[in-house]
DNA sequence: AATGATGTGAGAACTGATTATCATTTCTTC
DNA sequence: GAAGAAATGATAATCAGTTCTCACATCATT
């Protein structure tokens, strides 16, 4: 590996977690790598893999499907919260809050355990740049 | 193609729409093919994913992703309804109803058009087996 | 029953995402 | 700074899902 400067030097699984921390919702591990590389970070797409493969495991992170497009990762820590999924830069917002009203769509004899609420549109950035 | 049967000798992608009418939620095209391989059907994989591809461009289906294992398909003539998925089977079951509050959910400069639910757990089927 | 258009089944080919491999580099402990 | 352990990057291999191909069957029209 080049070392381009003193960063690199560091564990680059870290670099990966930080980098996924100050997301501002859950990444795949392509659109991580991606603000990466776009940010002067030069690691590889398997670390990434492992990275997030690890984190997992030891419980940290936590794996969503956001309306199915690939698996992305966050962190465990965050407080209950669902999605936005912009339709057209395709990714994905935290949002906070929650809603009402989900008990009542149980069937009969069926056990909620948890749930998933994705709202999908045009977020601030693209909304703008129509 | 060997003939078993009558029913056979009809089209067979109005065979597979019909199953997939019937459904109680929306089915992949896997879960489809099985369905109508164990009813007696004998039709082949690539049949259903072309009365699938067919009924999405025709209008008369929808592709729906239920927490990311894949496309399932449903007739669009169903009304406005979420899914329930059995961890346990992992089979999507229509709901009806909705919720309220999405809309506060929504950050500023942002444009919804649209939402998901899905609400996780077991079915009466898993639960009762179990 | 001949003609051409369309439908079909089996399996090969393709696709994108993920994992495995391996040579090299970095880290840790001494 | 030497030695073994762990991490890394490039890329090959794998995998599941889907699409393509092609030989043959079916259908509609005559």
């Amino acid at each position: 590996m080049q070392r381009t400067n003193q960063q690199q030097r560091a564990n680059q699984q870290q670099t990966v977690l930080r980098a996924l921390g100050e997301a501002d919702g859950p990444l795949s591990a392509r659109e991580l790598w991606s603000r990466l590389i776009g940010s002067g970070n030069s690691v590889g797409l398997a670390t990434v893999y492992r990275a997030l493969q690890r984190g997992v495991e030891e419980g940290t992170l936590e794996a969503v499907e956001v309306l199915g497009r690939g698996v992305r990762y966050e962190p465990k820590d965050r407080e209950h919260h669902h999605h936005f999924l912009c339709s057209s830069c395709d990714h994905a917002f935290d949002l906070f809050g929650c809603v009402e009203g989900l008990d009542s769509l149980v069937p009969d004899g069926f056990q909620m355990t948890g749930h998933e609420v994705v709202l999908i549109g045009t977020c601030d950035a693209c909304g703008n740049a129509a």
